[in-house]
DNA sequence: CGTGTGACCGGCG
DNA sequence: ACGCCGGCCACAC
């Protein structure tokens, strides 16, 4: 490992994406938020804690600000934060685009906020699977 | 190679 | 109940 005097290193231990870190985390990140099926939606802490790294959901944030032109196509729009709130919309161009297209898959958005979003939520664990 | 920052989360006052 | 603050990871400068 690094060497550094960090006793918290990343231990592979129940992070079965940290292996596939290799590649890049923003890939890794791409490819679960492109599994989210439409219609339904999913938050930054869940994707970060199937990628291994439950604590730094900022970086999967951060990872979507990479999200723009990457193709195949991201849908971004379908990641909010664990209050079902539009955190990011402010990054899709337009001010109403991200409520937009969340709209034009039949879920409906009040105040910023997806209605019925733990219902909606898609949880990589229990879908993708552990 | 050091520092800052980010579309967050959870704990504590 | 609300607001502040620390933390963690990766990337840009």
């Amino acid at each position: 490992m690094i060497g550094k005097k960090n006793k918290k290193i990343n231990t592979t231990k129940e992070s079965p994406r940290s292996i596939m870190r290799q590649y890049s985390f923003f890939e890794d990140v791409y490819s679960v938020v492109r599994q989210i099926p439409k219609g339904r939606v999913t938050s930054y802490g869940a994707i970060a804690n199937y990628l291994g790294t439950k604590l730094s959901a900022r970086m999967v944030g951060w990872a979507m600000n990479g999200a723009h032109g990457v193709s195949p196509k991201v849908p971004a729009h379908r990641v909010v934060n664990r209050n079902g709130m539009l955190s990011g919309k402010a990054h899709f161009g337009s001010p109403t685009r991200m409520e937009e297209l969340l709209k034009k898959e039949k879920i409906t958005v009040e105040n910023d906020t997806v209605v019925d979003f733990e219902k909606l939520f898609w949880d990589p664990f229990k879908e993708l699977g552990l």
